[in-house]
DNA sequence: GCCCTGTGATACCTGCCGGGTATCACCGCG
DNA sequence: CGCGGTGATACCCGGCAGGTATCACAGGGC
C-alpha cells in the first residue's frame, strides 16, 4: 500500500482550499494541467472520488473533506519535523547544549504569569533559551502542530487543548470593560446577561479563522481597538481579570458573576521529549 | 523553505532505525547508494548533520534524534490520512451514510465494557457498524496515530494518553494472581512489595516495543502462556479485576491493597470529526 | 440562435531526478 | 598484507513531474 507524497497532500489542499483548479495552481506556483492530473493520480491510488467537478469549480465530497483534515494534519507535522529537526541542528553530542525553547503566547496576555514563568525558569541551573512568540488569538494551537513553536500558554475555554500534553497553571474570573460614564458601569458585579442585551453597547467581534461571524457589534482585530471602541462608547467586551493592566481611566471594570473562569495552561506537543520543555514544565508547576 | 517528501522521511527513518544503511535499503527494496544520497541531500536541504559516519555503521546525532521522532509522527500522520480517506470512499454524500468504526481493543480485555459499549451503541438510531480490532498490549497508540484505527479502549497506566482525546469509562482494582496451592494464595490481600519479592515467583515480563526488559521472570507474550505458567507454579501476575473472567481453577486471585487502580478509557484522535464517533462517544459516556 | 468567457481535461513534449550498476576509499582484523 | 564490510562516488537510464497548446463543455449575454 503506497504512501501519500507529502507533495500530493499539499496539492491537493490547495485545490480544496482554492475549490478552484487555477487558483490552486497559482498559489502552488505551476501550471493547472499538471494539477489536474496530480490530483486524478491521487484519486486513482486512493480509489476514492475526493472532487465534484461542476462547471464553476469544485466541490469536496465525504471523503475529500477527510482527506483535507487529515491531510492539514500531515502537512502540519512534517513541516514541524523540518522545523525542529533544524533548530536542534546545533546540538550534536546527546544531552549536551540544549536547544532554544520557542513559546507562544497571545500577544497582551498573561504578562505577570508570563514574567513569572520566565524568571522562575531562567532561574533554573542549566536553563534553556527561551524565544517568546508573541501571536493572534487562538494562533498558538497551529504554532505548536506544525513546529513553529514547541510550547505555548494556552486560555480555555478560548483555546482547545486537544491532542497537547497541558498543565493548569491558573485560574481567574472575567469583567466586563464598560465605558466609564455607562449606567451599567455603576453596578457592583454583572452577569453575562446582562451586558449581552444592551442596546446601545453591542458585543465586539473577533475573527476567527480569518473570519468574523456576522453580529451587532463591530469588527475588531487588535487590542487597542477595542480599548478604543470602548472608550468612545460603542461596545463592551468581556475579558478575563488580568485584563485590567491594560484598561484606560475611561474605563471600567465590573466582575462577572456567571461567565466561565478563565484557565491559562501551559502546552505542548503530546509526543514531545525535549529535556528544556520538562524544565520549563517544571519551573511553572512550582509557580 | 521547502518541506520534507514522506519518501525521504521513510528511508530516514529506515536507516535511523537500521543504524546500517545496507540493511536500511534493503528493507526499503532499494539499492543502497541512492539511498545514500538521499540521505546527503535531506542533510543538505535541512543544513543539518543527522547522522555520525562511523566505520560500522552509523549513529544519530542529536538533530537526527528529533528527526527519528518527528518523522515518524509525520508518516503516521501520511498513513492515517491514505487509509481514513479510502474508508470514507463509499460515503459521498456529506452527512450521509456513517463509515464504519475501528475499535481498537488489546485481546482479552474489558470483555464485559465492551460488550456493554458495544450492545449501547448498536441501540442507538443511526449507528455506525463498528469493526472490532483486536490488538497486542500498548500497540492501540500506534493504531490510531496510523489510522488503522478511530477509536480504542485504553488502560491507565499501561497506556498514555497523550495526544488523544478520551473520556474515562471504568475504574477497577488490580489483583494478583498465584497458583492455587501457594503460600500467599491463602492470604485476605497482598501489598506489591508482597508479590514482588516471592524468590520462587518471579513476575513475568511482558515485551515492551517487542523487546524485554531484563529480569528473572519468564518472558511471555500471550495471556494462555501466562496462565499456563501461573497454573505451573512458575511465576505470578498482577492484573486488573476483570481479568478474573479467564481465571482457571489452579489459580487464586488476591486483591492487592497498594497497586494502582486501572482506569478503562475510550480515546480517539484529537482531532477527529466523525458523526459516527461522537455517537459512540455518547454512549460511552452513558455506560 | 450566436459567440465569448471561464471551467477542468487532454495531448504531447522535455528535462530533471530518482534509482540502478559498477566501483572506489577507508578501516579494522586476522 | 590481503580480505571483508562499511558508506561514498561516478555514471547511465527511464519515468514522471511539469510546461505549452488545445480541447470539450456549460453559461450568459446580445
Amino acid at each position: 500500500m503506497d504512501t501519500l507524497e507529502t507533495r500530493e497532500l499539499r496539492y491537493f489542499v490547495a485545490v480544496a482550499e482554492e475549490q478552484h483548479f487555477g487558483r490552486a495552481a497559482e498559489r502552488l506556483g505551476m501550471a493547472q494541467p499538471p494539477l489536474s492530473r496530480a490530483i486524478q493520480q491521487l484519486e486513482r491510488r486512493l480509489g476514492v472520488c475526493l472532487l465534484q467537478r461542476n462547471r464553476r469549480g469544485v466541490r469536496l465530497t465525504g471523503a475529500g473533506e477527510v482527506l483535507l483534515h487529515e491531510g492539514r494534519a500531515a502537512l502540519d507535522a512534517a513541516a514541524a519535523a523540518a522545523r525542529r529537526t533544524r533548530r536542534a541542528g546545533g546540538a550534536d553530542s546527546p544531552g549536551g547544549p540544549r536547544g532554544r525553547l520557542v513559546l507562544a503566547v497571545k500577544a497582551a496576555a498573561s504578562h505577570e504569569l508570563l514574567r513569572k514563568l520566565l524568571d522562575a525558569y531562567a532561574a533554573e541551573p542549566g536553563s534553556a533559551e527561551i524565544e517568546v512568540l508573541l501571536c493572534g488569538v487562538g494562533e498558538q494551537e497551529e504554532l505548536l502542530r506544525d513546529g513553529r513553536a514547541d510550547v505555548a500558554l494556552m486560555h480555555t475555554p478560548w483555546n482547545s487543548l486537544a491532542g497537547f500534553d497541558s498543565e493548569a497553571l491558573a485560574t481567574e474570573g472575567q469583567v466586563a470593560v464598560l465605558p466609564a460614564g455607562h449606567p451599567l458601569a455603576a453596578r457592583e458585579t454583572l452577569s453575562l446577561a446582562d451586558v449581552r442585551d444592551v442596546p446601545d453597547l453591542p458585543l465586539a467581534r473577533w475573527p476567527t479563522h480569518g473570519t468574523y461571524a456576522p453580529g451587532p457589534g463591530p469588527e475588531i482585530h487588535n487590542q487597542t481597538q477595542l480599548a478604543q471602541l470602548i472608550a468612545l462608547g460603542r461596545t463592551v467586551a468581556v475579558v478575563p481579570d488580568s485584563a485590567r493592566s491594560w484598561l484606560w481611566a475611561e474605563h471600567t471594570a465590573v466582575p462577572l458573576t456567571d461567565a466561565p473562569p478563565v484557565v491559562t495552561h501551559i502546552a505542548w506537543p503530546a509526543h514531545s521529549r525535549s529535556l528544556a520543555l520538562a524544565g520549563l514544565v517544571r519551573a511553572a508547576a512550582r509557580l
